[in-house]
DNA sequence: CAAGGAAA
DNA sequence: TTTCCTTGG
């Protein structure tokens, strides 16, 4: 779920125009299947699927937005998670078990023809299970995109091939890439601009978040965001009841880290969590290069098998081939 | 969410 | 043309 440092960071948020959006985006996978699976659905709430009833809603979203990507000159990196630490386990367990009472909430607003209702819970529904990144992971392959296998957190290792220069860029909905310290953090990284906000659309800018700009300006460190990230609660510890990011950056700065975690989580440790943030697991096996599309595989994959309209896939196909050629091209000269 | 067609 | 609404799988 990330953090809730968003009051404190409002102000640095910067609306980005296109073309400092060009170049390589380090992409959470996790998060972007999320924001797919969540908001492709149906009006009542059930997701796209083919004939077998495997679900799509994935697949058309990475499909589309990342067709339109490449047309805008963001090459796209996609990391996946691998092992979670062992202090994410109370996260992963709560949010499992949301998705389960959604689930019945779901059904029950279904029945009871409560559509807002029904979008809603199907929307915290959602799944990102197994079958979700394998098919995901396939599709990206096909068009020829690299794929990158983080040993722990996506986040942490996107944030760690920004700070190289290999990324350009991390793409998150969540602020924890800051705390991981991807130099620049990119949210609402869509084409259209438009997301669906309680079953309505609203037009929303693709956002840039500095991390030197936030970090001057509130006159902390690096290591201070993360203090007030604690006391607000992370993916890997609870927070405090009735501190916010407003109230935590107040007592860090004051120097009141130590006392108020002694104080009010007396059993908690916060140097496992702030040495995961300051030194995650990361990899240097990774590529971000760009690989020539698939576009027979991929007609295969997405009408054949999951049942999507030549009409629909042909052009964007025709789009990024053309695409290529031009690249290829210009290359040459 | 993104595309495509309808309506304005 | 631009915006709105519905469909997609």
């Amino acid at each position: 779920m990330g953090v809730a440092l968003r009051n404190i960071l409002t102000d640095f948020k910067q609306p980005a125009d296109p073309d400092k959006l060009k170049g390589v985006a380090a992409i959470d996978s996790y998060n972007a299947l999320y924001q797919f699976l969540s908001i492709i659905r149906q009006p009542d709430g059930t997701p796209l699927m083919d004939e077998e009833g495997r679900i799509t809603s994935h697949l058309s979203g990475i499909f589309f937005r990342t067709a339109n990507f490449l047309s805008q000159g963001i090459r796209p990196v996609f990391i996946f998670d691998g092992q979670p630490p062992d202090m994410k386990s109370k996260t992963i367990q709560e949010r499992k078990d949301i998705r389960e009472e959604s689930k019945v909430k779901w059904d029950k607003a279904k029945r009871e023809g409560d559509l807002t209702g029904a979008f809603r819970y199907a929307m915290s529904s959602s799944v990102v299970d197994a079958y979700i990144l394998s098919s995901a992971r396939t599709l990206i392959q096909l068009m020829g995109l690299p794929v990158v296998d983080a040993p722990s957190e996506a986040e942490a290792q996107a944030a760690y091939m920004a700070g190289k220069g290999d990324a350009d860029y991390a793409v998150s909905q969540d602020y924890d890439t800051l705390l991981f310290g991807t130099p620049v953090l990119v949210r609402n990284l869509t084409i259209s601009g438009k997301r669906r906000f309680h079953g309505r659309q609203v037009t929303v800018q693709p956002e840039r978040v500095i991390l030197s700009d936030v970090l001057t300006n509130l006159e902390i460190t690096r290591e201070q965001l993360i203090e007030i990230a604690i006391l607000t609660g992370t993916d890997f510890n609870p927070g405090i009841r009735g501190i916010g990011a407003k109230t935590g950056l107040k007592k860090v700065k004051s120097g009141d880290f130590e006392s108020i975690v002694r104080e009010k989580l007396p059993d908690f440790d916060p140097e496992p969590v702030k040495d995961f943030f300051m030194n995650p697991p990361v990899t240097d096996s990774y590529s971000t290069e760009i690989n020539r599309i698939d576009s027979d595989a991929i007609r295969s994959f997405l009408c054949d098998k999951h049942g999507f309209s030549p009409d629909r896939v042909d052009p964007v196909l025709e789009k990024i081939s053309k695409k290529e050629k031009q690249k290829t091209l210009e290359s040459w000269f």
